[in-house]
DNA sequence: TCTGGGGTCCTAGGACCC
DNA sequence: TCTGGGGTCCTAGGACCC
């Protein structure tokens, strides 16, 4: 390990996120769906990917796919939504920037999730730093939230767990307290952690291990054996021995892939190549806005997993003779890949193109065999990007992409882009 | 006939996360 | 009829090299 990521010894970190976020987002422009259930769906509308306690009250599990529990939702008068991603970025900013001014350091985890670094704030108490953030992030966002505290990441990332399984903690739980934690950390099982899933926790099972008291005394040795160095630093973390550090800077990203499922069953080659050729130029979008070029990658398409249609699942590598972010090759690497992948006969469910080798701009190599004038192409591209960031994403497409789609995902359910469109701003009658 | 040892790189697959 | 999308990390094993 770097001495640089090496994390500080004697650190308190908080973890806050998000109360069912996605839900809550919709419960803050629509108060009248507060004490009601609400779901929102995963793309195409397949299946419910966040529900109110009132949702899983009705038994609607993580995933369930939405067809199969559309009569429940009818009866119950569930309010369910679409993904609608802009409004929940756009929320999840406005929380992060609360909690800079309560934290000098801030780890963004995820879309809800953020650790953030509070050794020696709060005045003595962390329960009352953890209240009055909840209390501003919900009176500044309308979004309620759970606050785990502790002196390792997995700690607080289990004290954040546990306050939202126990409402006499009101939100906030500490685990950088031992009295805390000996009461409440014990008894819970290997599977509330984070970083053991079903697998791990079968194996820890075999061994007679159910607890995370009972994980927490094994030889972090046996653990490495079992669980791989994931266990290992799992078991030193529940003892108080940081190993993961706040992450504060920005990863180079590894990959960067945009795949969807159709709205309806895709079966001519036409349409494959301009669905991807729309996933190929939201890729390079993603590729500019990250600094990126891409080398290589995939085009995939395959056809429905579950419905008994005849199974066909194929890919085409793509590459690149110089290392490049412009939509116009990219989105004819990718129609000329369809065209080689398209078997004749099938019914498509979802494709997707997969960039898994980038390099950063800055150190991208030129091929003296390359023919396009690249100073041109970038002219285009951030005058395309310029229009589609004022005007809204789909302005501007490559005529490639069609102007029908009519294979385009499903969101028959999604909410305004309240906070990020002036035309869907809410509306206050007074 | 006897046939080492140590290193790197790459890939596929598993597991996990939100 | 209808079942998401986008990531990360780790390990084992094979290819290859000297």
């Amino acid at each position: 390990m770097d001495a640089a990521q090496a994390p500080r010894i004697g650190r308190v970190f908080a973890l806050i996120d998000g109360n069912s976020f996605y839900c809550s987002c919709e419960r803050a422009f629509a108060p009248a769906l507060n004490g009601r259930p609400v779901i929102v769906l995963s793309n195409n509308d397949g299946c419910a990917v966040a529900r109110t306690p009132e949702a899983k009250a009705l038994g609607i599990a993580m995933g369930a796919p939405f067809f199969k529990i559309r009569d429940l939702c009818r009866k119950n008068q569930v309010a369910v939504f679409s993904s609608n991603y802009t409004l929940y970025g756009d929320m999840s900013s406005r929380m992060n920037e609360i909690y800079h001014q309560f934290a000098p350091e801030v780890e963004v985890y995820s879309i809800d999730e953020s650790f953030l670094d509070i050794t020696g704030l709060g005045g003595g108490s962390y329960v009352a730093y953890g209240q009055q953030l909840r209390q501003t992030v919900r009176t500044w966002t309308g979004i309620p939230t759970c606050v785990g505290i502790g002196p390792t990441k997995t700690l607080a990332k289990l004290a954040n767990r546990t306050a939202k399984n126990h409402a006499e903690l009101n939100g906030v739980c500490d685990f950088s307290d031992l009295a805390t934690r000996e009461k409440y950390l014990p008894a819970t099982s290997v599977g509330e952690l984070w970083g053991i899933g079903g697998a791990s926790a079968a194996k820890l099972k075999a061994i007679g291990v159910e607890t995370v008291g009972q994980l927490r005394a094994l030889d972090p040795k046996r653990g490495r054996q079992l669980l791989t160095v994931v266990g290992e630093r799992t078991i030193h973390e529940l003892n108080g021995i940081a190993c993961l550090a706040l992450e504060t800077l920005p990863v180079g990203r590894k990959g960067i892939a945009v795949t969807r499922s159709f709205g309806r069953p895709v079966t001519s080659l036409v349409e494959m190549q301009q669905a991807v050729a729309a996933y190929a130029t939201r890729a390079a979008e993603k590729l500019r806005r990250h600094g990126l070029c891409a080398v290589q990658g995939v085009v995939f398409m395959h056809t429905n997993a579950f419905n008994g249609d005849k199974w066909s699942h194929t890919s085409k590598a793509v590459e690149f003779l110089e290392p490049t972010d412009d939509t116009q090759e990219l989105v004819a690497a990718a129609t000329r890949a369809a065209a080689t992948a398209w078997r004749e006969g099938y019914r498509y469910a979802k494709a997707g193109i997969m960039l898994t080798e980038l390099v950063p701009l800055t150190m991208a190599q030129t091929s003296l065999l390359a023919t396009i004038d690249r100073a041109q192409r970038d002219r285009l591209n951030q005058a395309l990007d310029a229009i589609n960031l004022r005007f809204g994403r789909h302005t501007l497409v490559p005529a490639a992409a069609g102007l029908k789609q009519a294979w385009s995902t499903k969101f028959e359910r999604k909410s305004p882009c309240f906070t990020t469109r002036w035309k869907e701003l809410p509306k206050v009658a007074a």
